[in-house]
DNA sequence: AATAATTCCGACCAAACTAGTAGGAATTCA
DNA sequence: TGAATTCCTACTAGTTTGGTCGGAATTATT
């Protein structure tokens, strides 16, 4: 039930672009990574995952980087979340064929089902804007 | 943010205990692990988890095998998983002392909280009886 | 008293996953 | 051209997962 650091770093550098978003300008690994203070070829590597998945787009060479596809209010969490961890608590209730051949008789299943759609409501109701807007205020208030 | 089988395998095991509650009849090993088709040998280790927590308790010898401490609806999968499983998605939202120093500044802790607190209102609102009869409900109108 | 059934315990193990590191090719801006 | 940057592949150490094995201790049954 851990989250690993893979979707942990990369979640946080999406809202770091979400907070970038609208001025224009693609965000390199290098900064992402200065303001997390992690390994910037770790999180080149989480973000090329990202990259690929279509929710961020890429400019390649100098002054190069990465912006969000789409903005911040249309990106949820379980949107990111999907690709950088398998988001299923467990096989037997992934949306595609179900493996457990007990299914059907399995005295846990129904819980799983249950728990599954609560993560699954939390996760794509929260936006990256509203992250980015609740950050947004933290700041503001631990400013003052 | 999958569930091991330890946990799987472990709550399924009490559930059965949970059916068979009120009869007095210590459960072996080997009929539990027989029910799920699974290793007598590793369910047998995840039992001894749960006997040391407290939740189960042992008679051993010939017709030994194991009782549930306390009768099915006081004992909330809640219990099962944590000793089974880390219920925890991520360590700044533990209980104890917060690990991470940036907790404070977290553009994610915020919501790690609420997808924690979610979760565990599902796994403390559901008890090994509910989910006995759910599946006993289930086995009959299969049957019909 | 012997035996069979059972819990209990510790050591071991292979495979997968996690969290990284390293190095270099390709691309683009200045 | 040179610096900044993405992109890609290979490698690695450590941890976790999901077990297995063998035997000691305990108890009910015969």
């Amino acid at each position: 039930m851990k989250l690993s650091t893979r979707g942990r770093y990369g979640l946080k550098a999406m809202v770091d672009l979400a907070l970038a978003y609208g001025q224009g300008v693609p965000i390199s690994t290098a900064s992402l990574a200065q303001q997390q203070e992690i390994s910037e070829a770790y999180l080149e590597r989480i973000i090329a995952s990202l990259r690929k998945s279509g929710l961020i787009t890429a400019t390649r060479g100098a002054q190069g980087g990465y912006v969000l596809s789409r903005s911040p209010e249309e990106i949820s969490v379980f949107d990111v979340l999907n690709v950088l961890e398998g988001t299923t608590i467990a096989d037997c209730v992934s949306i595609g064929r179900i493996k457990c051949k007990n299914a059907c008789s399995c005295s846990a299943r129904p819980l799983w089902l249950k728990l599954q759609n609560r993560i699954n409501d939390v996760l794509s109701a929260t936006t990256l804007k509203d992250m980015a807007d609740d950050y947004k205020n933290q700041m503001e208030r631990t400013q003052k």
